[in-house]
DNA sequence: AACATGACTCATA
DNA sequence: ATATGAGCCATGT
């Protein structure tokens, strides 16, 4: 398991409930600005083992980046049921992914 | 045109 | 089978 891996896996579980995180941000607080890649491929590939909030990631635009409708729906469902407001049908209210700020501090 | 972002995809270890 | 790094490519800024 390399350095970037585990500093990922560790921030993703580490995202509050109720509050998101961009695959950016986690790839560069990983280390890794611009890894964002990597950090779709951890998630798709890993979540389950490492029992991650997936759920709690999304794409660099405050949406939910699946194309299959059916883990949409699921995904879209766990962040309602945190707390999470859509200020439409994909995208996720610029108020609840404020977290960054905070985590860029420590 | 140049750059950033990808729930990709493949080849390796 | 699991984990990692990297490349291709579409889309949007």
């Amino acid at each position: 398991m390399t350095q970037f891996t585990k500093n990922v896996i560790e921030i993703i579980k580490n995202i509050p409930c109720g509050k998101v995180m961009t695959y950016g941000q986690i790839a560069k607080a990983a280390g890794s600005p611009g890894a964002a890649r990597q950090v779709v491929r951890i998630l798709h590939s890993m979540s389950e083992k490492y029992e991650l909030p997936w759920h709690r990631v999304i794409n660099s635009k405050g949406e939910i980046g699946f194309q299959d409708e059916e883990m949409f729906h699921t995904q879209k469902s766990l962040l309602i049921s945190e707390g999470v407001e859509f200020s439409s049908n994909r995208a996720i209210s610029l108020l609840i992914y404020l977290w960054d700020i905070e985590y860029e501090q420590s």
